[in-house]
DNA sequence: GCCATTCGTTGATGCAGGTCAACATGCCCG
DNA sequence: CGGGCATGTTGACCTGCATCAACGAATGGC
């Protein structure tokens, strides 16, 4: 295949704009470390999972250079060109939005392994802003050597293709119709099965999130989410205080995030 | 690069059920079509929208056998194994899901161009049911080959990442908190940019999806929706008559549409 | 340490949209 | 042509969540 004699188009719609430079780029608070996801604990739950050793060492050679994000200050903004995907190595970040009244909404909570950036592909410029919840590392995923790499290894291709269906089945699944109760269930729920799938401890956690940002994401109100903790906390199905939460009734739970 | 020493993985997970022959696989409302993309008056808006001549020419070959669907027969079902993506050619879908109650949840509305499947790929069984809102044709591509062809055709590759993208982005966006005027006036601007966009009329369109249909897929009831309807139409917004409906004044819609 | 600010909880009240009801229209089919 | 059924509209009332309010606890800056 012939890919001299015509312009490069990358999996992003590259914008007109002059592409800055990476170096300058990153907001003070993104500092570089050296890291390879051969060696990294999440590399199975990333987006190189099922890749060959070969194909694993090529992510090596593109992630080479990550970065650590301090509490509250943006990975990336809205509107600006995507030049690169992000996964989260430690820590958590939220994702929202702004609508033309400057109201936030907040579109996604992501755990160690996730991938951000995905909505902004097809636009080439970021549809989300992304936030560190705590001190965090992400992993960087240069566009144009990610595309490098896809265009020799189907593998990759396909584990991108799925890591975007499965984003686009769960914001549809999110979208059923259901009381308070349920949607704060299966916010809880689904927290929980993900810590698990990354092998963190089932019973207990700390939510890095404020009620605040966990009401406008179920589209409700910080009081709800107040009093949707407080029920559950009197059905013994939760223990919660503050942000420290006990799972006693998984089950239950379960029940309760699937009925509409 | 060597394929074959190793078993092949296609974009979705291959399960391990009988892969039933595509030829046992259709209803009886499924009949078969001989067309091409090439010659398909919506290319612009699909697929292979981008490719070069050459490559066409690939797609044309893969989508060889399309298929004429009757109105409320379903294309595919929750569950099925899939096997191929479905691009709509004329007519238009409706997808939905069921609860475990069997409540059903309308996920999106289909026009042509537009690719039904896409939230199934990642587990390899569809996520939703497929059905025509009136008798319509899709094309057929199957995955085998899609597969095929992308680990060759980088730039079907990034097509096809990006119409994922926008898939999720669309849903991310669909989610904002909003009234009910807001939300039905979101939907009625929405699908008059989408038929601008592939040239149709746009100051007037018949509505192929009920009242139930659409509330269900905004989360309101029916007498919401037809509330609202009667709200737009009484302020010179819309003029609307059961599904026959004109656009007056498409400025104010979009204002109502985006307020939160 | 102290004060300001954010965060979380709970109670009282209001309202957007749900629910129930009645009726009109169009369509299918005998 | 007429009965049955699905669809759509509108009115009256109800309810789940929003809103407003008050307060205690945690957090951060100096």
């Amino acid at each position: 295949m012939l890919q001299s004699d015509r312009v490069r188009a990358s999996i992003a719609e590259t914008p007109q704009s002059t592409v800055r430079a990476i170096a300058t780029q990153q907001s003070p608070s993104f500092r570089q470390v050296a890291q390879a996801c051969s060696r990294c604990v999440m590399v199975g739950q990333c987006l190189p999972a099922g890749l060959t050793a070969d194909e694993l060492q090529r992510m090596d050679d593109i992630v080479g250079v990550n970065g650590q994000c301090r509490r509250g200050h943006d990975l990336y903004r809205a509107g600006d060109a995507i030049e690169a995907l992000y996964a989260v190595r430690s820590g958590s970040f939220k994702s929202y939005r702004l609508s033309e009244t400057g109201e936030e909404h907040v579109t996604g909570f992501f755990l160690p392994g996730d991938l951000l950036g995905l909505d902004g592909l097809h636009k080439g410029t970021h549809a989300s802003f992304a936030v560190p919840l705590e001190d965090s590392v992400v992993c960087r995923f240069p566009l144009e050597k990610l595309d490098d790499i896809m265009a020799e290894t189907p593998r990759l291709t396909r584990k991108m293709t799925r890591v975007l269906s499965r984003d686009l089945d769960n914001q549809i699944e999110r979208a059923r119709n259901r009381t308070a109760d349920a949607a704060v269930s299966a916010f809880l729920f689904d927290l929980r099965e993900r810590m698990v799938t990354r092998g963190f401890d089932a019973g207990h956690l700390n939510l890095k999130m404020s009620r605040r940002d966990i009401g406008n994401h179920l589209r409700l109100r910080i009081e709800t989410v107040s009093r949707a903790f407080s029920r559950l906390r009197d059905q013994g199905i939760i223990d919660v205080d503050g942000r420290s939460l006990r799972f006693l009734d998984p089950d239950r739970l379960r029940t309760l995030a699937r009925q509409d």
